[in-house]
DNA sequence: ATGTAAACGAGACGGTACGTCCAGTCTTGAA
DNA sequence: TTCAAGACTGGACGTACCGTCTCGTTTACAT
């Protein structure tokens, strides 16, 4: 019997792990994720308190710092669940047509409320080393990566430069978006976007148009 | 005496408003910022108190409130009197050495305890719009003028292309440089910040080098 | 199967009523009254938590809550199962003997650990009125039964006056220790009982008056 | 002008402390001290919280806690303050008249509301040493010593007995009330009190010891 | 010389949010 | 049916700063 356990179990959860005691309330879970969005969407960074948080979401303070260790860590989190998905990245062949197209796309999102949601967790990172961990682990170094892929692919098909550093360009690429962003000297749409990342490429593409591109 | 020293008054401040009852205490002030920046240095925008730059300066917390209307308006003030003046503009003759050598030293002091206190400046900017528009107004702007102008000259010389985008090329150029003064993913020092500066000129230059520039 | 478990229950216990499910387990219950007990006796109240004293049985919580309504009763279950069989009453044949040879012990009792716990209990009982009745119900009361039976037994045996109230008696002799034990005034021990109680029995006047005095 | 001015102030404020700042507002201690007391008189200790008197009182937890190290250190103010002083000693010149009256008037006392405020400080300052010593130092230790001074007047003019201790005198006459205010099996009343003090006055034995006994 | 008016230090005040501790309840799987 | 485990709601804790306020004191000019 003892025996039958033992292989049930292990049958049953090659990964599971084993529970014990009441599961984690997911419904809980999603409407603390949904409200730390809403409230940074709204108020931005400054009406975002773990009381509010909970009091939207109709829970209980100690339910979120069970779970999250810090305001940071909760922004991020309900960041990556609920908005992070929407921008993805595109792939047509052309490193720039795809990049271009997604530095339109990420200013326009960057742009708006989604925007003011990042912003606040690099304000919150600059005072907690934990939240800018997050954010870089959970959030930039991916997709660093992933516009890298793009950039190297480039390089390879022999549309981009050969002696482009990968790490500054990208910085290159997305330093202006986040400044614009961060910072409400102009407006961040696509269509500045667009010609912010001409004037790079101009610089990054190995055969230059023959005639000047049109900024 | 009366009249020696309304005389006096009106020589040195013809449009003084003849002030009346004691007179503003100027160790204090000095005291206070140069409290609000060590602090800012040291412990980042989360030690910073209005309370702990009252103490360090020996001042009453009256004092502060009576100056800056707040902790944004005081940190910025303090940037302003006590590091902002240590980066100013080279000016030889080539935007793109006169770039070049502004962005890395830029870099340098940005990569510093300098960087710290802008970071904090920016991370308060987010939740106090007067405190975004102080930086914008009182530090942001000015110089983008001045990279303007470099970036103006540059063109009417011939030496950058006439199509560029002035506003979009500051972008360019210090976005990269604020995002690795923020965002820690990376150094940010002056090498990398001429490796990065050489991939968009490489783009702006109306004459490209024959053979491809080394990075 | 089923029925084979069900023969043995009931073979095991004729007169029990029938139980279902899985049978109390008794180890728990005693390790749960030996740690309350053991905290009030180490902490005080001020430690005594159900979290505390289920982290100390190795229980959970529930397990507590199953069997005992409040922290109150816990505390006075842990009292009556683990100290108060220590304290019993004497038989001599003289309620005087009797009876200070017995607040002599019960202030040696209560003058140590045991009065922490006594204390805890009766500070409990004023925010709590179950556990108050619990102590009257299960402690008290018996206890001044025990004693009023002995005191009766010393005016029927001529020992002591005829006229005396044994309620009020029971107090006087009995209110000091609990004085002593709840306000570290001064230390409760069984020299300062004894001399207590014979300025009691004694009386304070130096002529007693001739007619017994009206109560 | 110097000695002027120190004339003036040494005149001025013989004991004044010479006030710095904002001075301390009356209104607002007052308040607090009569919401303690008012709390305490209407729910005992269980709805005492810091919270509540600050509500009530119209005033902030931080002012509370400015002044008041402690919950229980606020219900000991609270208690001298607003209904300590409603307690006082007669002096007829009879040591058992003036005693019993007093003893009297504190049944009836502690046997109403004010009785919750005394059992809540008593169960407060189980768990807080500070607090019982505030009781002790505060209200306990003086009254103490003025039941001792009706006592030992009476021993000089020959109304008591000379061999007895005046301390274990005092517990055996108020330990009786403040076990009855603190544990309700039976009622505290002025009757039964003066029922009790007669007792303890005439002593509990028939006949008694011709030569005084050695305690 | 004296009076007026602003600046200053000190510090109390009403508040907001923090992050923590426990209470007491609930939900699950195993015994 | 009990138990261990542990997640849940909720109330209060005591603390840190906020920005405002009320003082007594200081300083410089104006009379």
């Amino acid at each position: 019997m003892i025996d039958l356990a033992k292989k049930k179990r292990a049958a049953a959860t090659p990964a599971a792990p084993a529970r014990l005691g009441r599961p984690r309330d997911e419904a809980a879970r999603a409407a603390i994720l949904r409200s730390a969005n809403a409230i940074l969407e709204e108020k931005g960074i400054g009406g975002f308190t773990i009381e509010a948080v909970a009091a939207r979401a109709g829970v209980a303070k100690t339910t979120i710092y069970r779970w999250w260790p810090s305001k940071g860590a909760l922004a991020m989190a309900g960041f990556l669940a609920e908005t992070a998905p929407k921008i993805s990245y595109p792939n047509s062949g052309s490193a720039r047509a795809d990049l271009i197209s997604q530095l339109r796309r990420v200013a326009s999102v960057y742009g708006g409320k989604t925007g003011r949601v990042l912003a606040a967790i690099l304000a919150e990172g600059q005072r907690d080393p934990n939240t800018m961990t997050a954010y870089i682990e959970g959030y930039a170094r991916p997709r660093r990566e992933a516009a890298k892929a793009i950039l190297s692919a480039g390089v390879e098909r022999g549309e981009l430069r050969a002696d482009i550093d990968l790490e500054a360009t990208v910085d290159v690429l997305y330093g202006p978006i986040y400044y614009r962003m961060l910072v409400p000297l102009a407006p961040l749409d696509p269509k500045w976007a667009e010609k912010m990342a001409n004037h790079v490429f101009a610089g990054l593409l190995k055969s230059r148009p023959t005639s000047p591109k049109r900024s």
